[in-house]
DNA sequence: ATTGAAATTATTCAATTGTATAACAGTGTG
DNA sequence: CACACTGTTATACAATTGAATAATTTCAAT
């Protein structure tokens, strides 16, 4: 009988594969289901990595929450800094990347919420949330501040902060009901759904956002911040 | 050493006050923090009574989970209901409700969200989530209907349809995010915030859901759809 | 090749879990 | 007042849990 066989992993590269299969784990089974034993069998190792690699279990998952979160705003930003083009092309980029794949996931919408119900409760996940959220904000008013301006919509700080919080429950509550998909109406309604309530909640002129070729217009569309160079 | 007294109460009374020491438990601790023994002690019963109630411990908590998506929708549709005068005021009261007490409540959101991070993986789940969210969407569509036609609105059973998914999913997501309160804005701007971000989704002109005293301005209005009497 | 540090495995442990079973006691019925 | 029904308690049990420790193996440095 023999032990098994193994690799030694740098810190990096085993965290990681750590707090990937706990994210699988707790996705699939529940935090009450995502037992020690499960996630290291997930990820291939036996039980005593994670009092090596994390302190306890609580730490682990912890750190797999801010991956997740990290990730996931990540994704979004990067989704809208891809997109060339017009402010509003900008932003309709990155309201129509979180009505669909691979942002709009079932499952990481299931993780989220997972995470969510026990942010009242443990310190560390309400840092990593409200984190979290900040980033969010951040990211949808340097989206929005533009596309205001550039229509001459009235414009202050907070104007643009409320607009952006607004923005962000119109996002999550349609992410959230629309990836869990009860049957109620198809997903793909959603990319069109958002940009046209996004007009209107920016009173934008409607196809402000939902133009289909506004990525198109673009480069070479006189509207852009005029650049003396 | 004697045994606990105890009273016989009746299925109802019963079955209701363990579903409620679920939900505290599952608030408190989390799914996974929500054990038999806990929830019992909670309840002020042993442990056998879940097993003589509701088959094992998953059948009650799913009854628990029920009753909780019951109660909200009761609550939220009741507050609309109460409120009499205009459609605009209805859809108003209907809206402030969703945010502020008791409905915006954190250890609600709480227990929301760990019930849907079930969702997925539960068949049971989500036949529950889905009832709760069709009747939602219901009660979403008859408060927005009579709002548009009184605005003149262009109107049709699907743009009424998409109006509540988009407004359902502007109240979940502010719901959500607000009730958590990671403190980054304070919770009172939301019953105005929401109001005003479902005006400019309707297309309805600026302060027909905001003005202050729509309730009062009801009933002698003339607005109102004509009743010959 | 040898060595030494530490990454990884294997095993143990007490505590907790959900469920099952048996004994008891409250309560309405005759 | 005795009875029987069943709601309720008490206890037992195997399985699983998270954490701790000791024993190994890998791998880089020499």
């Amino acid at each position: 009988m023999s032990r098994k066989t193994f690799q030694r992993l740098s810190l990096d590269v085993r965290r990681r594969s750590l707090m990937e299969a706990t994210l699988t784990c707790v996705a699939r089974h529940g935090l009450h289901g995502a037992s020690v034993r499960r996630i290291t069998e997930e990820a291939g190792v036996t039980v005593g990595l994670v009092r090596h690699y994390f302190g306890s279990k609580d730490d682990m998952i912890r750190n797999a929450y801010a991956y997740l979160v990290g990730q996931l705003t990540a994704q979004a930003s990067e989704s809208a800094r891809a997109t060339e083009g017009t402010p509003e092309a900008k932003l309709a980029s990155f309201l129509r990347a979180n009505m669909t794949k691979p942002n709009m996931d079932e499952e990481t919408v299931s993780l989220w919420a997972t995470f969510i119900g026990r942010v009242r409760h443990d310190p560390g996940f309400a840092e990593i949330h409200r984190d979290g959220y900040r980033e969010f904000l951040n990211v949808l008013e340097i989206l929005i501040e533009p596309v205001l301006i550039q229509h001459g919509c009235p414009y202050s700080v907070t104007i643009c902060r409320n607009h952006a919080i607004a923005l962000n429950g119109l996002i999550d509550g349609l992410w959230m009901e629309g990836a869990l998909n009860s049957g109620l109406y198809a997903q793909d309604i959603l990319p069109d759904l958002i940009t046209g309530a996004a007009e209107r909640l920016l009173d934008l002129p409607a196809g402000a956002l939902s133009a289909p070729d506004i990525a198109l217009q673009s480069t070479q569309h006189p509207t852009q911040q005029s650049k003396p160079s």
